[in-house]
DNA sequence: ACAGCTTGGTCTCCCAGGCGACAAATTCAT
DNA sequence: ATGAATTTGTCGCCTGGGAGACCAAGCTGT
């Protein structure tokens, strides 16, 4: 499970990160040397609910599920974290523990940092603390944002936001038809539904209109997103 | 409008503020020092959605209600922030522009520190990263409980959940009877209904039910919580 | 004190969305 | 290849909760 190098292409997607690239080089540097690799099948569980606090985690290959089951037995996804995005530091600050589960969905590859490696290199860049800030402030915005939208958008809407979101951040040009786009990470119906805090069944209903209306098409195995502009159309239009 | 000195309640407040108290002498001296105090009147703008950052505020007397319209016109209320308590920061860690209206409740008091004291202030002072990272720590997993609870709990439920909460920040035992706690934050039911992203019609109905199985009183001008673990019952026991 | 606003209490109607059921299509293991 | 196990596609039923409409109480100001 453990293993020491990250390959071309992990490497690749950790440095491209959208907040990790823009820390400083030596940041990055003091961060990666201490982190170490970890891979996971389909369906591990890297971490879960209520133990405390040891590492963070960057995702860099795959997938990670991030999700709990609710008192009454339901499974709610919060995010599949993509690669290049860290999480777990939460815990870490507050010292308390885990409140969500996280999985490995496919093949998935992590960069892990030692609670007390994090700390050292905390106690070393003040830059990294403006950056775990800055962090937060990304985090704490968007979950205001999927608090607004739970509480005014009606499912159809925030199923668009979702497959737009999907697109930015696993969206790859399709093979057969070069103006789609594939949603490159493999969800049932039924894990896109957890994602949305659906029923299965409304979400295969709205998805089969959205395809009637020529602006996705699904297929075995994967999405196809044929008219994005359109997808955004709903996402406001539906009010 | 702006007035230099706050009365002993209000200092009181900040003081005792579950998070600012956790911090160092020297560091909440150094905050206070070049903190200024506003006075509001009940409705009055506190900042808007969309301005610039230009300040970090803390609630000292009255409530702020932090809330925003949805595109379809929709009033939506995140919170009410309770004497003690800061906001605000957020746009000031990334820069952005404030996502929420931020209203006096009724006669209220703030304290402002300027964005640029603020980052002065972080600046000398290694503990006042580590206690925002803190706040922010606590501020996410509210965020995380709300949106599972948002996912899966009836509307009984979250009203119960709220009810409860409203009692650890505003309760005061009641006059007439002394196993009753009043909740001091007056709240029009249409308000309730705004925090509770419901419709009006529906909180009454839950509330005279409520009343009905003796856990609250609703008295005009406020509400009486009679039964408190009944209360916190009916949160879990609703699913 | 009385006219006018704001808040509370209810009813009724309607719809989004949950849930069970089941057939059709796919995927997978042997 | 083929039977078993998932995953999809659809129905139909039922319920939580939104929205309009109204009346009853409270409050306010003059």
């Amino acid at each position: 499970m453990d293993e020491p190098i990250l390959t071309m292409e992990e490497r690749e997607a950790i440095n491209q990160g959208r907040w990790f690239s823009t820390l400083s080089p030596s940041l990055r540097h003091d961060i990666l040397r201490c982190a170490y690799v970890k891979r996971y099948k389909d369906g591990e569980l890297i971490c879960a609910r209520g133990e405390p606090p040891e590492q963070w985690i960057a995702c860099a290959k795959g997938a990670v599920r991030v999700s709990s089951t609710s008192v009454s037995g339901k499974l709610i996804t919060l995010t599949y974290v993509e690669p290049g995005i860290w999480f777990g530091d939460v815990s870490i600050f507050d010292g308390d523990r885990r409140t969500h589960d996280a999985y490995a969905h496919g093949e998935t590859t992590t960069l892990n940092v030692a609670k007390a490696d994090f700390k050292k290199i905390l106690a070393q860049h003040v830059e990294f603390y403006e950056a775990m800030l800055r962090l937060h402030a990304r985090r704490i915005r968007q979950l205001y944002g999927l608090v607004e939208d739970l509480n005014t958008l009606p499912l159809r809407a925030r199923l668009a936001k979702q497959l737009n979101h999907l697109v930015r951040s696993y969206g790859v040009p399709s093979l057969s038809d070069s103006k789609a786009i594939r949603i490159s990470l493999q969800l049932a119906q039924e894990e896109l539904a957890q994602l949305l805090g659906a029923s299965r069944q409304r979400v295969n209903q709205e998805l089969k209109q959205m395809e009637r209306e020529q602006v996705i098409k699904i297929e075995p195995g994967g999405l196809l997103i044929l008219d994005r502009p359109a997808l955004l159309k709903i996402v406001d239009a539906d009010d």
